[in-house]
DNA sequence: AATGAATGAGGGTTCATTCAT
DNA sequence: AATGAATGAACCCTCATTCAT
């Protein structure tokens, strides 16, 4: 009779699965160069040597994981709604909710920070990401041109820079938490201030884009 | 005739200078634990063992080298003038200078990434950096009040999230660069890019600040 | 026809034994700061990697070593026999034995010798040794005992002072020979001065446990 | 003005002295390859550098430490006195101010069980040390000669076998306090233990000198 | 008589990875 | 499909010592 023991497991899906999970983990909480293969295995039930056998090594590792987490990401960006709003509105709430996307997504922000302190070097390696159309940016390109038809947004507007404006104001609030908070003695996770500062980015968005006059 | 080595040096300001300064570079270009002691060593006249007798160890010397690049960063943020602007223009103003400011201090933007990678574990431990005044801040504070005084701001203004919003825009684009520029296709480092962003963000905060009915 | 390299080897057991064994060698050699780990894995035909891989670091290694080396002399105290004779020679027969035994184990001797060098800060971390029974003090209560039922020994003598007295004696000739034979021109460990030692300890001790008035 | 810093110091003898002292100190605590020499120098109130200036180095200095420590002790040993009592006593006497001496120098018990360690290698090349009269050992060959004059000791005795008895049991007490304390859950230094140990050496051996038939 | 600056050589340890079954 | 054993290369750091005045 055999027993099946914690670690010995007949199902290669599961197992890779949660090395891409803690790995995920790992990287987002102490950095690519940071993190070590030790560590990774020692959060999951097998042992450093199925990340060898799996996916080959720790750089193949961290592209999975990268990969993976840029596809949630767009795989989120795709449930984005603002149907039946005013443009006005429609930026307010896309605005809103690309803001409280950000702060559940602490981990997403920090790998791709990691991954601009490399230069981008392994990111520019998966060609997959490259390509695929940015839900967000198409969503954001509809209601500019609604706007505009409207004649309630300026023109000659990028899509791209206002998702620039509102995805720094975003990031920066996760990624630059530790040194503005401690620099500034404030707490960006605190919920009062957290409140405020959700709705301001799409007022000062709408109100550059409604502006009289430009 | 004995020529003088390369190496031996009796100008400890020097030498010191010449690690903190060739650490700086190399922490901002491969992080804190991407970074090697030898490799530090390697781009000035001495050797590692130098650093330990210096700063003490490696952690020391990105703490001298963290310290030492806000120093910096405050002494040029003391340079910002506004005078002679009315409000407006001196936010614009203020928003182009920050906006240059970062452009051309790349390093110390990604330090400041890779310590929040750290999650501010280092700048936590210097003090000299809490208290000290943020002279782009006060700046600010002033213009806003100006502003408002004219009646030509909206009041109930936190200089602090305005301080947020432009630092936010100006920081992405350097700490982002890289998987921005990938995913979307641009180069953010583009001068024509470049110029057309520049001026944005001043034109969406003052668009905002002086929004009529606010 | 590849021949099998002297290194390579899938004998862990074998292996790990083997560090064990020179580490304990070179331990007793040189003290704990003066071993070097290269030394000790130049020893064996493994690498020093393998000391961090199976006993994680020098401190492991040597507390290994430590506590393997009392198992070991407990082990041979257990074989002490002193059935069948009378308590006066029983005590001079088991003051002979540890006398023989301690000769033999000089690298215990040094290992004790320099664990106390230490203030025994590592022996303290075992705890399988502390409450572990001693053989040889156990023996020794016994024949007290018996010598006293007799009317033969004295009685109200602590066992664990004999113990000392004889202990003492024994240890002092291996671990403090060089500096009594450079000071006074002696070599303890000539064999006819030895001999000599071999029986004064029993001699002294049995004189004072059968003291008449005692 | 000059003003005299705590470290500038023009008294040579004094900062040798307390160098000395002060290495004394370290080495008795770590032993030779456990102190540093930099630790040494800490202790006092110059700085490493004057280990080399009146020394040469850590070995000449750690020399000066063996020599001075057994200069102190024959010093000591030669305060013996043991006039006007019996032989008996006069043994008795001998072996618990020897007993005291002991406990009271730790250091140098220390330093001997150090030199050991190595092997006797530093002081053999302390000639000083080698021919000097042994006090206390000539002390002790008077009284055993009284004693068998006076018929009250047993003849054929060899001073240094009774001087080996009675330095084995003290230095013991001192040397292996840490593994036997702790091997045997005792305090060898507790008073009232240290009472009872303190006699039991003299009266061991001078039942052994004493006994009759011998 | 005394010192600040500098240093070569090694110290213990950890890293991602491969061997061999 | 999975794994225990082994490892070379490098990593950060510390040691006793010397240089140069």
């Amino acid at each position: 009779m055999k027993h099946t023991t914690e670690r010995q497991q007949r199902d290669p899906e599961r197992t890779r699965a949660e090395l891409l999970s803690e790995a995920t983990a790992a990287f987002a909480e102490s950095g690519y160069s940071g993190t070590r293969v030790d560590e990774i295995a020692e959060r999951t039930r097998t042992t450093k040597r199925m990340i060898y056998y799996y996916f080959g090594g720790k750089e193949q590792l961290y592209l999975a994981v990268l990969e993976n987490a840029y596809r949630g990401i767009r795989e989120a960006e795709r449930q984005l709604e603002v149907d039946g709003l005013d443009p006005v509105q429609a930026v307010r709430r896309l605005a809103e909710l690309t803001y409280d996307h950000h702060l559940e997504h602490g981990d997403f922000i920090r790998l791709v920070a990691i991954e601009n302190i490399h230069h981008g070097r392994f990111i520019r390696q998966l060609d997959s990401l490259r390509d695929a159309n940015q839900p967000a940016l198409g969503l954001l390109e509809e209601v500019l041109e609604r706007g505009r038809e409207q004649g309630v947004f300026r023109g000659n507007v990028d899509p791209l820079e206002v998702h620039l404006l509102i995805s720094s104001y975003c990031v920066f609030q996760v990624a630059n938490q530790h040194t503005f908070g401690f620099l500034f003695g404030v707490d960006l996770r605190d919920p009062e201030r957290r409140d405020r500062l959700r709705g301001l980015i799409g007022e000062v968005v709408t109100a550059w884009l409604t502006e009289p006059g430009a």
